[in-house]
Formats: structure tokens, sequence, C-alpha cells
DNA sequence: GATGGACTTAACGTCCACGTCAAGGTGAAG
DNA sequence: CTTCACCTTGACGTGGACGTTAAGTCCATC
């Protein structure tokens, strides 16, 4: 097939395609005129470059991927190399779940101390006008 | 302050503070030379947007909680537009979240497979050659 | 007065994965 | 013949938040 079938058959653009040639990922066939001719494995690595891709991989960490397809294997990921990018990849996420949970506790919490404002013991203090923060309660810094 | 104590004090360079000026996010007094000149209001305008940016806000949404402290307030979470970026903010981590929570079981999914590779029913199948997968267990499109 | 450090503006470079435009070649259909 | 879709290479644009020179100014110190 040519460039257009392939891109379209992978749901990608000719644009990548030929970037991923251009970083060495993808490799072409040239027919007389100078077109680009792909074969069905060409196909199988562009959709393991996408699938990998939306999982949130940079291009370059699916090198190992194509190569490990490219070596006859039925899927990319059987080869040492690319499950040590699996590795990697599942720790990088999850310390950025982590992360993120750290940044969610902390969205939260100040959401629910603004929409109940100050949580100030006016229970205690009734006799002055200003109003004094809860014990246990320091303010954030 | 000079622009280069304030960069410090706030812990970045003072290229950023030039560019939050750019934006319209910092403000500077001139002194005879020519010289920027901050105050304590802007030291904390600065670490307001460095926490926010810590937690993931893009620059641009730091805005309103600038603006929040210019108008003298304690904190710059307090006004409404802020709070408004909060409940965003909080959505969007949320999203990410749930996001990468599948990301991470995938992975791990396709990790134990790898390490315990193709769980065959070599105990049912003893004849042929050729094994065949488990019943139940599909391959991963 | 020479050196050095901090400051100024202007402007180009970085990263990544392409998008987009320009200018042209190729092959089939009408 | 023209038209049209499809292909080619080359090269600049995008976005975000700055980093990095370059060339010059200002002030204090040796």
């Amino acid at each position: 097939m040519r460039i257009g079938e392939l891109a379209e058959r992978a749901g990608t653009s000719t644009r990548a395609l030929r970037y991923y040639e251009s970083q060495g990922l993808l490799s072409a066939q040239r027919s007389a005129n100078g077109h680009r001719f792909y074969d069905e494995d060409a196909l199988r690595v562009v959709r393991e470059i996408r699938t990998l891709q939306s999982i949130g991989f940079a291009l370059e960490e699916t090198r190992p991927f194509v190569e490990c397809l490219r070596a006859g294997n039925e899927t990319g990921d059987v080869c040492p190399d690319s499950v040590a990018v699996y590795r990697r990849k599942l720790a990088e996420v999850e310390a950025y779940i982590g992360r993120l949970e750290g940044v969610r506790g902390h969205l939260r919490h100040r959401l629910t101390e603004l929409v109940a404002p100050a949580p100030l013991c006016e229970t205690t203090v009734h006799l002055t006008e200003r109003r004094q923060p809860c014990h246990g309660t320091p303010r954030v810094g």
C-alpha cells in the first residue's frame, strides 16, 4: 500500500509516517516513481507506535518495541528491552499518580476550606468581634 | 530588593521574572538607573505563581490568584475566580488520575503476563507440539 | 582605572511531534 | 488535453516557559 492508505488504516497522517521514517522507526520500499510502498508489517509497526503513544510513551520509547517487531516477534513487547521500558514506565506512572493524588488532596482540602470559609471557633469565642482560628488548624503556608 | 535577590528568594531565575512581567503577572518599580525594584508583595506574588506551577498549573491559570493577591487578600485563592480555577483543576486532575490508573493496570497486566510468559495449558495439551493458549485468556489487541 | 558583578534590552535557541504551506512530479479518468 | 487525487522534498510554524548568548550600562572595589 502507499502512504495515504497506511496513514488511514493506522489512524494517523502521512506527515507523521514520514516523521517516523526520519526517526528510523519506519522503513519503506520505493516504487519506480519514487513513491513509498508499505507491506502489512509496516501497518503493525505503526499501530504499535500509536498504541504506545496513546498510553503516554514518548516516541523514542517506542523504539525497542518497533525493533522487537522487526525481529520477527508477534508482538513488540516480548523482548527484554521492551520489558525494561515497561518497567520504567510503570514506575513513572506510579510516581506520577502519587504526585497527582497529593495535588488532588491539596485541592480538595482548599476547596472545602474555602466553601465553608474559615472554620472558626465561634462556639468558644462569643465575646470578641475579632474571631480566632481554631486551635489545631494552622494556616497553610 | 532588585531582581537578582527576588529571583533567589523565590527560587527562580531573573529570566523567569522578566517573563512574568512581560505576561502582566508581575510589576516592578524602577530606580533612577533603570533597574527593577521590588517590594515584599512581589515576593508573595512570585511564590504564589511558583507554588501553583509546581502543582501543575499553567502560567495563565495563575493569573486569577495573582490578581486576588494584588486586590489585597491574604492568600490568592480566596477570590471566586481562583476558586473556579481550583474546581476546574480538580476535575482535570481526577480525570488524569483515572486515565493513569488505566495505564498502570495495563502495564501491570502486560508485565505479569510477560514475566510468567504465556500461561499455556500444557497440562491439558500434551500431544501436540504446537501449544494452545488457555481458554479464557484472550490475546491483547 | 581596571576589574568584576549585577543589571538592562533584544533576540535567537530549546524541546517534541508533528501541522502547514510551497512548488512540483505522477498516473488515471474524462 | 485538462483535471484531479495522490505523491515527493524542503522548510517554516506551533505552543509554553523559559535558557542562552550578545552588547551595553551602573556601581563598588582593588
